[in-house]
RNA sequence: GGGCGGAUAGCUCAGCUGGGAGAGCGCUGCCCUUACAAGGCAGAGGUCACAGGUUCGAUCCCUGUUCCGCCUACCA
């Protein structure tokens, strides 16, 4: 039998056991194993990644859920694998370029990509390896990454497939651009932050009557330089009539139109008139199509203003030469100061707005016009919507299913297209023989410009000959696709599709996907449109939605507020699966975790608690042991089956319900408070009486209790569950892992009332005793004599029965006896919960405490009678209240007088005692 | 602007379909009792945000208010 040090350590531990479990394949699911499948595949995370905290909630409940069915002897898959994530890791390598001094440009695209590789073997791996730090059991023999062979083949055969049914395309629109990243993002990748801006009441002067003019509102006066027109509300009275004619732009030799347009103009809101600038704001944009106005850009790629375009909006030469290739912010300034200098500002006033900006790096983002390809989505969106109002997919918890139906209603098309290197390619072709006159080569290398009227090719491979011309010389699109179109994938590409494979037919639809709901949108909507679109199944049943984990003042973690808890750092301090144990204690549905360390070094503590009650098991197995029936069973050991078999019923079900707080908090309450601090303390002195009758059997039901409690810990608690299953006797399964042994279940014929109802007694009576000495101050070591009180004759027997374990646990000599029978002096009488007890008083003790005590009890015992009493008096209340409930009162009164009673008495004791001692 | 969630002990949070307010940490007192001081035993501490309403009875249901957080949105 091993032998266990006195504190648990769990550094060696953890790495000893994970490594175990990978040697023997305990993780690797296979489609030709028995069992019901449950597959959950991982949130893929960025390969440039390490392990936050959000990934360690994440994937400790995925673990969890894993581990859990497992055991049930479920076929369970855990599919791990990371994503390509093309622009943060465009932008990691990027910047390891530039303190080499040189840039992707001057490289070139494939030598490029071919970098972008090597950074990932060398530095790809460190996010896994974080996650089988955290205990993750992965099937690891299945790892994926988005950018594999397959899994890219699966990415061209939907583009493919989706560009037949005509649901890509491709179009010169407005999208959000990132002039730091210089490429296209889809409206979710942008972010919002409210900003406090300035408000621009601009004078437009009437083209054939300057004396009169327009006033347009603005908070970005720069942009008026490529104005279109100007809109008023076709039924607004002080306008109307202006519908049709001219007005001058400012700063420009152009006349625009005034156009009526209701969709547009709020009349409320400013002066009643909107200018209208197509090319740099959606709204505008819409705008411009209904009237047919021309988009007239003044911005390049980078968001300066680009003095060609400048040129062509008929800026006038003087202002073009103060802002020529200034950025927006520089440029801003000067042009509401040539406003103001040509008297065309009127007023201006703080405004509050939200500012859109790049997810990635935070840069303010641009609308732009560009040519881009889009996924048409309504069509896609429509059975996702009907799978989840069917209940085909459902939501846990089920609250944020309106969220994602109120956003799969009003989803607009989705632009995939972005201007980087590193990702999939689109599998789209460019003919040089049909487009000759549209393909202009912009930049050295790789960078062409692609109009929107060129004609493409899209196949799953390049076309070996131009089926038109017959040309063999083709480009291919440079753009690649988001990052987010290859995770849309991820349930069923990296299970083979588009092969039929076994692995495939087994393991999809997927059973969960435990996911944040920062990526609702971005991944979790999209694999259900895919999945559904080419799989024709839902990908996933369950949603588990987790909070976000927030540091102990609520705000959200990042570097920069320097208030980041790394999840690596916890697991070295505290060990593993006290880390798991507090995520998952603090994962209740609904709320943000707001994680405090001081909480994790309390599941630590716990961590040792079980360490230590296991050391007390392996002392105490000395000796031989009896297969246990109920008859041979002692009362402790009846009573902590029933319990335990109370507390698996309350797990499984918590887990089931995705209610792993709940699940912790049982087993917290079972462990510690049910099976250490009352059934330990129960047995010593049986297992001290080596060779007395009860020793055999309670050896037997210790460590059967206790095996089966580590198995029921084991998923939340991996380590500590294998290192201690493994030290204790296992017979037939020597050489075996926890992790594959059943999970738990409930056993009716542990079920024991009459053992529960005892034990009710026996605490009750014990914790009395306590609450004697205590105000007593008799000496912890000196022992007492107790007089239990025997009301009937049930409760006579009850005691009776465990006459030896109140004696131990109470440190006293008991005497059970009817309370007349007792000595008339010098016995205190204690009642708590119904049970009452008396300490004989002997020796210097301190009366006075205990008379506080106890009147203060009656106090509140008389204040608590009376308002029952009051309640009980009301005919309202009678008369109303259901006859239980009423009843129940009844019986609180009738118990509630009685003790009052005996409080009473043992005042009226108490002070005589008191007396006694001062006139001795 | 729209939507959602939260407000319960000093702190972090439970509290299921309305009937005697709970846990952990922290705090106080006594104990190094041979599993565990990362421990044991016993305690103190709450107008359940505020104001109304429904009910015999409200932390729980309804309405409104305040504060906090999140999601979403093109009001220039």
């Amino acid at each position: 039998m091993a032998e266990l040090e006195k504190t648990y350590e769990p550094q060696q531990v953890e790495r000893r056991w994970y490594q175990f479990w990978t040697k023997h394949g305990y993780f690797q699911a296979s489609a030709n194993r028995s069992g019901t499948p449950y597959t959950i595949v991982i949130p893929p995370p960025n390969v440039t990644g390490s392990l936050h905290i959000g990934h360690a909630l994440n994937n400790t409940i995925q673990d969890i859920l894993i581990r859990w069915r497992r055991m049930q002897g479920r076929n369970a898959l855990w599919v791990p694998g990371t994503d390509h994530a093309g622009i943060a890791t465009q932008n990691v390598v990027e910047r390891q370029l530039t303190t080499e001094g040189t840039t992707r440009e001057t490289l070139g695209r494939a030598a490029f990509i071919q970098r972008v590789w090597e950074w990932k073997a060398q530095s790809g791996g460190t996010i896994i390896e974080q996650l089988k730090r955290l205990g993750a059991s992965c099937d690891w023999s299945r790892l994926r990454f988005t950018m594999d062979e397959g899994l890219s083949k699966a990415v061209r055969d939907v583009f493919v497939g989706l560009y037949e049914d005509g649901l890509i395309y491709r179009g010169e629109r407005l999208i959000n651009w990132c002039p730091r990243c210089l490429t296209a993002l889809s409206d979710i990748e942008v972010q919002h932050e409210d900003t406090s801006g300035q408000l621009y009441h601009i004078r437009y002067p009437l083209a054939d009557r300057s004396s009169e003019s327009l006033t347009v509102a603005t908070t970005r006066p720069e942009t008026m330089l490529g104005d279109a027109a100007v809109a008023v509300h076709p039924e607004d009275d002080r306008y109307n009539r202006l519908i049709g004619q001219f007005v001058s732009l400012p700063l420009t030799n152009r006349k625009i139109p005034i156009v009526g347009d209701s969709i547009l103009v709020n009349r409320e809101f400013g002066s009643g008139a909107v200018k209208i600038t197509p090319a740099h704001d959606f709204n505008d944009f819409e705008a411009g199509e209904r009237h047919r106005l021309p988009r007239l850009g003044i911005l390049d790629l980078h968001a300066r203003l680009d003095p060609q375009k400048l040129q062509e909006a008929g800026v006038e030469e003087g202002v073009r030469a103060r802002i020529n290739s200034l950025s927006v912010l520089k440029a801003r300034p000067l042009i509401v100061e040539a406003l103001t200098q040509q008297g065309y500002l009127t007023t201006t006033e703080t405004h509050k707005m939200a500012l859109g900006k790049c997810y990635r790096c935070k840069t303010v983002v641009e609308p732009l016009l560009s040519p881009q390809w889009f996924v048409k989505i309504k069509p896609l969106a429509e059975p996702a919507i009907a799978a989840v109002e069917a209940g085909r997919i459902r939501f846990v918890p089920e609250t944020w299913t309106n969220n994602y139906l109120g956003w799969m209603r009003d989803i607009k098309d989705w632009c995939i297209s972005r201007q980087i290197w590193w990702g999939h390619q689109i599998p789209a072709w460019y003919c040089r023989g049909c487009n000759r006159s549209l393909l202009v080569q912009t930049g050295p290398e790789g960078t062409w410009l692609i109009p929107p009227e060129a004609k493409p090719l899209v196949d799953k491979t390049a076309p070996a000959r131009c089926p038109d011309c017959g040309n063999t010389d083709f480009l291919q699109d440079p753009d690649v696709l988001d990052t987010w179109f290859s995770s849309a994938l991820w349930p069923f590409s990296t299970l083979g599709w588009p092969e039929d494979s076994p692995d495939l037919r087994t393991f999809y639809p997927t059973s969960t996907l435990v996911t944040g709901l920062d990526i609702l949108f971005f991944w979790v909507a999209r694999m259900i449109m895919m999945g559904l679109k080419f799989t024709g199944q839902v990908p996933f049943r369950d949603v588990y939605i987790h909070a976000l984990v927030r540091d102990a003042e609520g705000q959200k973690m990042s570097k920069s507020k320097g208030n980041v808890i790394d999840p690596l750092s916890v697991m070295d301090t505290y060990g593993t699966d006290a880390f798991r144990f507090t995520l998952a204690s603090m994962a209740s549905p609904g709320r943000d975790i707001k994680l405090a360390v001081e909480r994790i070094e309390g599941y630590r503590n716990f961590a040792n608690k079980i360490w230590n009650a296991a050391r007390f098991l392996l002392m105490n197995l000395g000796g031989p042991r009896n297969a246990a029936t109920p008859s041979t069973r002692s009362f402790p050991d009846r009573w902590i089956l029933s319990r335990l078999n109370r507390t698996i019923g309350l797990v499984n079900a918590a887990l089931e319900q995705y209610r792993f707080d709940q699940a912790c908090s049982h087993l917290y309450h079972f462990i510690w408070h049910e099976y250490c601090d009352w059934y330990l303390e129960l047995i010593k002195p049986v297992l001290q009486d080596k060779a007395g009758p009860q020793a055999a059997p309670t050896r037997q039901t210790l460590i059967e209790s206790f095996e089966c409690l580590l198995r029921l810990l084991h998923p939340i608690m991996p380590f500590i569950s294998e290192e201690i299953w493994q030290a204790l006797p296992r017979g037939a399964e020597e050489g075996q892992s926890i992790t594959i042994r059943p999970y738990p279940t409930m056993q009716p014929h542990w079920d024991d009332k009459d053992a529960e109802a005892t034990f009710g007694t026996l605490e009750q009576f014990v914790t009395t005793v306590r609450i004697g000495r205590v105000l007593l101050n008799y000496p912890p070591g000196k022992m007492l004599t107790v007089y239990g009180a025997v009301k009937d004759q049930g409760e006579g027997t009850a005691l009776t029965a465990v006459h030896s374990h109140l004696e131990a646990l109470s440190r006293s000599h008991v005497q059970v006896r009817p309370i007349d029978a007792w000595p008339r002096a010098q016995v205190l009488r204690l009642v708590t919960g119904g049970i009452t007890a008396g300490l004989l008083v002997e020796g210097e003790v301190d009366l006075q405490k205990a008379l506080d005590r106890i009147r203060k009890q009656t106090d509140e015992g008389l204040a608590e009678a009376k308002r029952v009493e009051g309640k009980l008096g009301s005919p309202e209340f009678t008369g109303k209240a259901p006859a239980v409930v009423v009843a129940e009162h009844k019986q609180r009164l009738q118990r509630l007088r009685e003790e009052l009673a005996l409080l009473g008495s043992s005042e009226a004791q108490l002070r005589e005692m008191a007396d006694g001692g001062r006139s001795s």
